[in-house]
DNA sequence: ACGCGATGTCAAGCACACTTGACAATGGCC
DNA sequence: GGCCATTGTCAAGTGTGCTTGACATCGCGT
């Protein structure tokens, strides 16, 4: 399961410390995220969904 | 995190065993998911969503 | 070249998503 | 009442989401 958070979080020039911390999620949860390591969870995709004002099919795409 | 799923289970009139064999999970998890006792992955929330021909936003309310 | 913030990654541990197998409770139908 | 499908729930086990702590590596500025 691809995301886009990596590309939306430099965007806005957050590091993954900054993006775990708005989130409420540790450091290394983001970096393990980001590539590819496990999928987040449904309300921590949600939480992420809404942050970056898009919908949780916008920010994950669905590879299966 | 609620959902939708008995609703719309039963609008369809599948047994949770049907549905559980259509998204490829045991029928306890069906269960489990439709009475609360946890959420779905973001891969297997995907494939309800896409069964039902919803969002996932549609499917799992946000009530966090 | 050096320092330092940011990133990647490992290990150990905990909680939860999900499994199989089993059994009790419910509810409709004869 | 009795049968049977369905649902709810328990136990025990596996895998993964997420944690803290630590350390190596990668830029980039000076």
């Amino acid at each position: 399961m691809k995301n886009r958070i990596k590309e939306l979080r430099t965007e806005r020039a957050w590091t993954q410390a900054d993006l775990a911390q708005r989130v409420g999620v540790s450091r290394q949860t983001i970096n393990a995220i980001e590539t590819g390591k496990f999928d987040p969870s449904l309300p921590f995709a949600f939480r992420l969904a809404k942050l970056f004002n898009l919908t949780i099919e916008e920010l994950f795409l669905d590879d299966q």
